[in-house]
DNA sequence: ATATTTTTTTAGACTAATCTAAATTTTTAT
DNA sequence: ATAAAAATTTAGATTAGTCTAAAAAAATAT
């Protein structure tokens, strides 16, 4: 069983290694994680030993089809406790990624599967990410940023790349929100920030920031 | 703030304690904590330190108001984890206590609030146990084992006294539960068993080592 | 192609929580 | 009252996870 450390320098390593395709650098781990590399090199050849990850010397490390799964199981309870804060508890979705990243380390298949139940199994969490399933299977729709779409369509917005508090709390004091339809009425030569329609009634002007931030289809 | 470890010792005591009462020796503490008596002294040395309770060598600990207080606070979010997993997830009352061990450790006192408000402020927990209010306040209802119960009055099961799993699967098995009213039918001189009639239908013998361990009020 | 800079690893140290074995203190028995 | 037994504390190690500083390797610049 892995403690609650390695299960959050594995889910790193899965999250850089764009869902375990490629390697990752030491260097960016120690960034995410908030640690020195000295710690990094350490817990990485901890996974190693495990067969969570495979390490080459001053090449970083690519992520296993074990040490993938063990990381979407831990995804996979980080969402599912997101979307039972959001929508049992009445959280906020800028207020869930603190307590979910405690959350996600609690030991009970039993009491995952049922949460899964109770929640009626969900596909995406509050913020638009997919939830993989019991065996980690994880349904990745394809999503472009807003600020590469063009043109009249009607766009649906899917997901948020990154969701900090801060980001999501504009996006809620926009009217913006996971399922929202939106339609670009102008882009800005000069800065690259857009002016949308949300939901065919309010009309407000992103920058391209927010844009490149938010993922949807068309 | 206090780590995992120490919250597991601080409610250790608080119950050795009689919710705070008396002085509780290190032995004790080994024992519940599964630990040796070196590591013992060792942890009450560090809470001694934070004021959590007041310690004098050879001769055990006292907890302080401030470690009650933390230990209570611990003690709740226990019993209201099991409350939500009973009564939300359809747990059974046998399996919710090594979970609520993990949940109780989390950190976020958003989360204990509207867990609170979302069971609508439950009173006791699944095994009929107190849950004390967010200022720490625990209502203690006086009550007695039904071995101690005499005559033909209506009884009320109110609590367990020791709710391990397998004690707990026999009250179910033979229809007791908490809040169930029974009747003392009959008690066996030769070895202190009890024949009680459960809620006016069903009639069953019960070893005094179980009535010992069932608190009821009459 | 070499030298400089950057990244990574190693070496050695620290804290929290645990242990075993030895020393000390208290309790119990004679 | 003394000796034996039991409980407790201390001393010294160990493991997980972290750090700083030094050494080694790789990447970059001239
Ligand atoms: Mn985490
Ligand atoms: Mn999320
Ligand atoms: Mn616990
Ligand atoms: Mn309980």
């Amino acid at each position: 069983m892995l403690s609650y450390t390695e299960e959050n320098y594995l889910k790193a390593i899965y999250h850089l290694s764009d869902s375990g395709t490629k390697a990752v650098l030491t260097s960016e781990i120690a960034e995410t994680m908030n640690t020195k590399a000295a710690s990094v090199t350490d817990m990485i050849k901890k996974l190693s030993n495990k067969n969570l990850i495979a390490y080459e010397k001053y090449y970083g490390v690519k992520i296993t089809k074990q040490g993938r799964h063990e990381a979407l199981m831990v995804v996979r309870k980080h969402r599912l406790w997101e979307t039972f804060l959001v929508q049992k508890l009445q959280f906020s979705w800028d207020e869930v990624h603190d307590v979910a990243e405690q959350l996600e380390h609690i030991q009970s298949s039993l009491l995952i599967e049922k949460l899964d139940e109770f929640l009626e199994f969900p596909t995406v969490d509050p913020h638009g990410h997919p939830i993989p399933d019991k065996s980690g299977k994880i349904v990745e729709v394809r999503q472009i940023p807003l600020s590469e779409c063009s043109g009249k369509k009607k766009i649906i917005v899917r997901s948020v790349k990154h969701g900090s508090p801060s980001f999501l709390q504009y996006l809620s004091k926009i009217g913006v929100y996971i399922g929202a339809s939106v339609s670009i009425l102008d882009k800005v030569e000069f800065d690259g920030s857009l002016e949308i329609m949300i939901d065919s009634k309010k009309k407000v002007f992103i920058s391209r920031e927010a844009a490149q931030n938010l993922l949807v289809t068309e």
